[in-house]
DNA sequence: GTGAGTGTTACACCAGGTGAAACTTCGGCG
DNA sequence: CGCCGAAGTTTCACCTGGTGTAACACTCAC
């Protein structure tokens, strides 16, 4: 996986006098010269470069550089999900090397969770599938049920209250939420859900042939996400994975939750 | 000053995959290669370069390529100021070809006009040595005070109630609001406010040597910036410059107020 | 005027970008 | 389990395209 790969130099410099660029509100040629130590027909080139690109401006009046208004909506298609996903990836990545098994990163997003990332793929197990965009149940999952547990009552509520009206027949477990209220209340009290494989409950059974544990993602107070650590039915044991992975797999969701964005809305 | 400096092929190429990566939320590298026709050699190269610059990232479970939440922060330094004086820009361009005396475009900012773009260097006349970001008094510009003239009543009587508690003496006929209101509503009758060389009212006497007339840029029923004109004193006189002018200007005004961006906060 | 500082152009060298082709890896299917 | 096709990766030789020096043009300060 160590690629080899050489990064092209010409590209580079142009991202760096971009960069240059945004930190100063505005440069000048020379400005930039002494900032990059580039030459400065170079820098011609490379904000001509920008400019064509609609990246950068050059105002008439001075002749100083700007970055474009443009840029204003090159961040707009990212949420607070993708950070949290950015950040979260090499955290997930050790704890897999720690740990054997695969693990998951979800966010509550519209009456489910959906994944944001996973190490699935650096595991030798093919517990399952699911990619990432993957939605899962709330109910069902380890993932959605821990982050049921620690969310607000207010927000609990609400999203029951949606499950209920669900057309998925996995959902509707919460039309007798004091039944979940109750099993949410022991998963939070413990600090973890869990969901064997064959999980039965509330009168629907999981077919999936993996187990999952999951523990919160907090911010201070709020559930940010959810991680989960996987495996499969046979090869180990609850009890197992509670024991040797369980301290391994909060400390993972602390790093996380504490290198976390600014609390946007 | 049409140049004739090449432009990088290598970086233009990068900030074209870039652009497709953010099109797409997410990107194969095969689906980047059929979207902008690079060999897929080359694009491992520029997607190398981009993540080391921190652009972009390489999921480790899927193997597709985001644009990194850090993009999140290179609008934010961009107010909607930038935008309006990056697309005025060309428009100020246009006018002082058709007029040849120079032109300013300011907004209202914390007590005072600030000049976001300005046409006088590309006209022979040196009116004066205003730069971007130079402040303009209001009461004492043609600019500040058309500003006021289309202001909502509210605001109006708020910046009023600002300058006057400033410590700059030219600020202080804000102190005697019924004169300087009766003025406003005059220019804001006739549409363009003027301030002529030698300019005095209200107890003190402007020194420039240039006259200048201004008109609101509207967007809708907003006030979002002023538009001037000014002439050297001797050169030509006010009703010259009205009679010649002002509907060029008006039209340059309306220009800039209609490709305006999204009203934003 | 003179001179310092900045922006622009010309040019020749050759590092560095490029893509065809070969190779590897992965997932699906019978 | 082995075949197959598709996606990703590496190699490599060609030669264009990126580079910086040096010369030039311009603006401003004194």
């Amino acid at each position: 996986m160590q690629t080899r790969v050489k990064s092209v130099r010409a590209l580079a410099r142009g991202l760096e006098v971009f960069k240059a660029l945004h930190h100063h509100r505005s440069a000048s040629l020379q400005e930039l010269h002494q900032d990059t130590g580039l030459a400065k027909p170079t820098l011609l080139r490379i904000l001509k470069t920008l400019e064509e690109g609609g990246i950068a401006r050059r105002s008439a009046s001075d002749g100083r550089y700007r970055v474009s208004a443009s840029v204003r909506f090159f961040g707009q298609n990212l949420g607070e999900e993708d950070a949290i996903a950015e950040l979260a990836a090499p955290v997930l990545d050790r704890l897999c090397r720690d740990v054997i098994w695969p693990s998951d990163l979800a966010v509550y997003k519209e009456g489910a969770m959906e994944i944001l990332e996973s190490s699935r793929h650096q595991t030798p197990f093919m517990v399952n599938r699911d990619r990432i965009g993957f939605r899962v149940h709330m109910l069902m999952s380890a993932m959605g049920r821990i982050y049921l547990a620690f969310s607000p009552a207010a927000e609990r509520r609400a999203i029951l209250m949606r499950l209920s009206r669900s057309n998925d027949p996995y959902d509707h477990a919460a039309r007798n939420p004091s039944t979940v209220l109750a099993d949410l209340a022991k998963d939070r009290a413990r600090g973890y859900a869990v969901r064997e494989a064959g999980y039965g409950r509330w009168g629907y059974t999981d077919r999936s042939r993996a187990g999952a544990i999951a523990v919160p993602v907090m911010q201070g107070r709020r559930v940010l996400a959810s991680l989960s650590l996987s495996w499969a039915a046979g090869a180990t044991t609850r009890e197992q994975m509670v024991d040797q992975h369980l301290d391994r797999l909060k400390s993972a969701a602390a790093e996380i939750g504490t290198c976390l964005p600014a609390p946007a809305a």
